[in-house]
DNA sequence: TGCGTTTTAGATCACTCGATCTATAACTCA
DNA sequence: TGAGTTATAGATCGAGTGATCTAAAACGCA
């Protein structure tokens, strides 16, 4: 019974996500926000609150849409070391083929904002926690079936996949070098696949 | 032949380091620098050029600081495989022990700056790499003496170490757990000491 | 068609940004 | 001491910041 919304809520806040993702939170203002969506300060700031508040939304979608599905496809329709071997290998394609170093969002706010915002940073920290708890899921299966090894803890050696993880993706954006990135991941394919 | 400086360079740059590691480029405002350096902001325009020079001017000291002198100190007193187990353990410590968490100023400049600003991300980039050969060093002296594995190249061992000390940095930012930084270091040390 | 509601658009708020100007103060050397 | 040089302090520049106000526009329902 009122006037209704002119714009698409998921296809502004994808715009969002851009300016957010390349440029980080400092970087960005609300101007080049409200542009980039398509829509007036205004009316960004009636529908999503404040900048703080569009950026929560925006990294919550950014989550859901790379990671949620990235590991639920990735875990449904593969073995548990093959997993592994398929997320890493896909996180290195991406960070080569991404001309404009972006890297992470995720991984990205983690270092701007969760130091600097609790709450934020609680966000990150879960999400972070979820990922790691997704390498456990694989290593714990893979020990069980024989293809990861049992000479480490499937505790610390999913931790060893989520530092490697955020390692490469940090390394990426100062040196987006194949050899550097793949080279990263050997030693430790060949501790999962050790007898 | 004419009015010298009233401030000690070293000591403004030091608090310069200060702002810009904790709050990062973007969100640091020359007013705020100007301040904590104990100077208006024409001395330090006068003084430094402008804010970016001013920044770059703080990471070069940054980096001398803090990577320049350790690795030097740990390289020449510690044999190889007790210089990458010191190196770490202090890393894991100062993460800890960083109630601010700050991080390390030369990653949080890879994450915000070294995409955007060329000339700079190439000073970036040189000091990763500067520390990659650092690794190596340790390692190639290791695999000599026997106290590191051969099972895995050198170069491959270093790039991994490198990977794993992004990973810890910045994981400590959103994530500051004992137990993960520590979990993440232990499959990498079985690994350098497996024969 | 008019009422109530909500979203628009554009102007504008006070404030802060990086950077600069001017005038004064502080020094060296002749 | 006085000429020349440089650093200082404070005011201020235009531009841009996040955020808000007002008024017009666009709907559903009576």
């Amino acid at each position: 019974m009122a006037r209704p919304r002119e714009f698409d809520e998921t296809k502004v806040l994808d715009a969002a996500i851009q300016c957010f993702w390349s440029r980080g939170y400092e970087a960005t203002s609300v101007r080049d926000l409200a542009h980039s969506m398509g829509m007036t300060g205004a009316s960004l700031y009636n529908a999503f609150g404040d900048k703080r508040a569009l950026y929560r939304k925006s990294l919550d979608r950014y989550v859901a849409q790379n990671f949620g599905t990235r590991v639920e496809r990735i875990e449904h329709h593969l073995q548990p070391r093959q997993a592994i071997t398929a997320f890493f290998d896909e996180i290195i394609a991406r960070s080569l083929d991404d001309s404009r170093r972006k890297g992470c969002m995720l991984i990205n706010s983690a270092v701007e904002m969760a130091p600097h915002d609790k709450r934020l940073g609680r966000v990150i920290a879960d999400v972070l926690l979820e990922m790691e708890r997704f390498f456990l899921r694989c290593v714990k299966a893979g020990q069980r079936d024989g293809t990861i090894t049992k000479s480490q803890s499937a505790d610390n050696l999913a931790k060893l996949l989520l530092g490697t993880l955020l390692g490469i993706r940090v390394l990426a954006r100062a040196r987006p070098e194949p050899d550097l990135l793949r080279g990263i991941l050997k030693p430790v394919a060949a501790l999962l696949d050790q007898p």
